[in-house]
DNA sequence: ACCCGAATGATTGTATACAATTATACAGGG
DNA sequence: CCCTGTATAATTGTATACAATCATTCGGGT
């Protein structure tokens, strides 16, 4: 989607977002203006702008006049947009089923194909890419739902949720079953087979929660 | 929820978000913070934080270097999202039920009462007030889901499709079914009856896009 | 000792200045 | 006539300066 940023106040709200989400922060910590345009070397313009936006998103809190605080997420947040995930990955799976293109599907096979090489290099497989291709994999089905309004809702949520996910494919079984679940996808969708589709992105999603659930992402 | 901005940045925000959705701009038409400063009597600083916010809404497409453009809402946006919220609010609905305070039931209660008090006015009723409580009555639910997630991305669609939702309760039969169908959620909510008001909430919104059909906001 | 208040310092809000990049206009050559 | 390269203007990106607001500290009074 919007790939690099070069330009300052892009980095700079790409960089405080990363921290925010690694936990570099804690709760109701102080964003100082001054002192976070020092740590990257920018004046406060550029940090301005990028907590006003980080406000909009929801991972900071601005008090006017005051000072800018970190919300963080929690883990309920977390387990909350795997659960709406759950429902509007299979909304997503199946509006793609009417709007995908040629393109889109060749493109969702080759993550496969590129994931399934990965895999084969047996349990010392990079996680980076793996991750990397399975959020490929996911943001190509956004675009293809031909909904504007579904897809960036969804990369929101799938932003939001960067830190869990990557300890989600830790596990080479999970990996694995990943991958198999996203071919059964793109078959169901090659199939035009929108019923299939919807429930099979749907419990794709439970899966990973199943998963977060073992890792302490319990509900409530 | 962020009740008055009474910074600049703030008015600004909510001025362009304004201008955009109500149609005072063109698709693609080039904001130009200088001219948007002297229009409304403030520097560029306060614009660009504005257009930045704006960007990440996806009202505005900003070109690095080059400028930022109106990206508006199409009827198939506003279709999109009454789609997606027929679900969401089901799901709300759901969750208020275990989450629900005795306050919020409250003021649940007090909107509708106040709303069946505007109607008896008769045909003379002002739409002001009656949509500003049907905001009212949703923004409460959504608190009630006790989900900062899910309330978030709700608040957000619901601001999105502020114009469309001024022309939807026009009608006064629409809007004397729109206060039956508040009062019917509100009850399964007080009983806690999980699946009824899940049902109930998702055939509301249902109710709202039947009455946008007929408006010209037809499924693509 | 405790409380209140003015003075000081720190931080945010806004405006302006300057640098970098992009668009425009124009002149010259093919 | 069109195409291109360069100079000029316009616009965005960033930094800095100044104003307004909030926090803190210190001194006087009770």
């Amino acid at each position: 989607m919007e790939e690099q940023e070069h330009s300052l106040g892009g980095r700079v709200f790409q960089k405080i977002r990363e921290d925010i989400l690694s936990g570099k922060y804690e709760e109701n910590d102080e964003l100082r203006e001054n002192t976070l345009g020092k740590e990257m070397g920018v004046s406060r313009t550029p940090v301005r702008e990028a907590l006003r936006q980080l406000e909009l998103e929801g991972l900071v809190r601005i008090i006017p006049n005051k000072g800018a605080y970190v919300t963080g997420i929690s883990h309920k947040d977390i387990w909350d947009i795997y659960r709406l995930r759950s429902v509007l990955e299979g909304i997503c799976a199946r509006w793609a089923v009417e709007h995908i293109t040629e393109e889109q599907l060749n493109e969702l096979e080759e993550t496969i194909l590129l994931s399934e090489f990965q895999m084969k290099k047996g349990s010392g497989f990079h996680t980076e890419q793996v991750t990397a291709l399975d959020g490929r994999f996911h943001a190509v089905l956004y675009e293809a739902s031909g909904s504007r309004i579904l897809s960036h809702v969804l990369t929101d949520f799938h932003n939001y949720v960067r830190v869990a996910r990557k300890s989600s494919i830790l596990s080479e079984e999970r990996a694995r079953r990943s991958i198999r679940e996203h071919k059964q996808i793109l078959r169901a969708i090659w199939d035009r087979d929108a019923e299939t589709a919807e429930q099979l992105a749907n419990e794709h999603i439970m899966h990973v929660m199943q998963n977060l659930k073992r890792q302490g992402y319990e509900e409530e």
